[in-house]
DNA sequence: GTCTATAGTCAGATAGAC
DNA sequence: GTCTATCTGACTATAGAC
């Protein structure tokens, strides 16, 4: 049996993150296959030749914002978690940590995460699912606590997919120069589940 | 004040029908980028060079894919709608034929209308912004009857957003070949919403 | 309407100097 | 570690024959 090779965020080396980061907003605002090595060379100020040093080819540094999206937000989410005195906490958490990791200010990974898996080659696949996987399962917990408290419905499974959904389509419409904050989105959004 | 061009779905002319549809379910399957004319061209057993005499830029074919997905989907709905007998039907039918659009049998086009926007060109994008009211208005209209009866909850606008994106993220997980049928499925998703 | 041939551009990646 | 220079291939779109 093959152990499955996840991909870490190169926390550990700046040149690389300045890359990462940079990498996020351009594939989040172009997508993936419009934005050129030129175009990613130029945001740090290097040229594109020289990206090869740090990455071997452009897929890997999709890969690298991927998992820079996904781990950052779980590690938030467990944070969140552990502070949460309450199950309604805990709810509220879900919510509010995977808004603000999509819509919040310089928080481009997850979207990438999100709306480029077309372009990961299959060989990076498995790794990015076992860090999503992780994620999914922090919400699984909560959502089934939830349940067992008659909180919300009790098709659990469905209901982590159907509100994940919801969650990640925000990205598609939400406006932050809107009236609406992150935050206050949130809280509308999980009250839509809750049982009265 | 300028009209807002809305394309139309190519049904008067056959071949440039059987070019979008083709072209759907590659756009769906490898991204609108990834899809060159070559692939385009081979799929209708035609040269790169042809398409060009049916569509002046690949970006057309896109858009033609797009109005096709969302027309054919509002008009199934709107049938579906006349047909229902009661509130409870209208809103199934909601679920039922926006997930058999999304996931049926040959049913790509919705899914690169949504999924491939990025791509589209702001001169285009009016036109099928128009479009996507049309089929948006029809859910607002039978959400509000149905918060009238106190069948879902108040907060319509954001119900129908959460639930939309709710129902275009199955595209990332359904298995057409798992246990779960479309209509299943549709009901399930349906549940979780009503207020028992 | 469809073909062949190709123009014109730009992509990702490499090699070797510094 | 970054630069310059460049290779190689692929892309969309056009032109003109049939």
């Amino acid at each position: 049996m093959r152990q499955v090779e996840t991909p870490r965020p190169p926390e550990e080396n700046n040149r690389r993150m300045t890359l990462v980061r940079a990498a996020a907003v351009l594939f989040r605002d172009q997508g993936y296959e419009r934005t050129t090595v030129r175009d990613l060379g130029n945001a740090v100020g290097m040229q594109s030749g020289s990206l090869f040093y740090h990455f071997r080819t452009k897929e890997e540094i999709l890969v690298a914002v991927m998992a820079l999206g996904i781990t950052s937000t779980t590690e938030q989410l467990a944070l969140a978690l552990a502070a949460a005195p309450t199950l309604r906490d805990k709810l509220a958490a879900l919510f509010r940590v995977h808004l603000n990791s999509l819509l919040g200010d310089n928080q481009a990974a997850l979207e990438v995460m999100l709306y480029e898996w077309r372009s990961v080659s299959e060989a990076a696949k498995p790794g990015l699912v076992v860090l999503r996987d992780r994620y999914e399962a922090l919400w699984q917990q909560v959502l089934e606590e939830a349940a067992a408290a008659g909180m919300v419905k009790q098709d659990t499974g469905l209901l982590r997919r159907t509100l994940l959904g919801s969650l990640h389509w925000t990205v598609q419409w939400y406006r932050r120069d809107g009236d609406l904050a992150v935050d206050a989105l949130a809280e509308r959004m999980l009250r839509l589940v809750l049982i009265e």
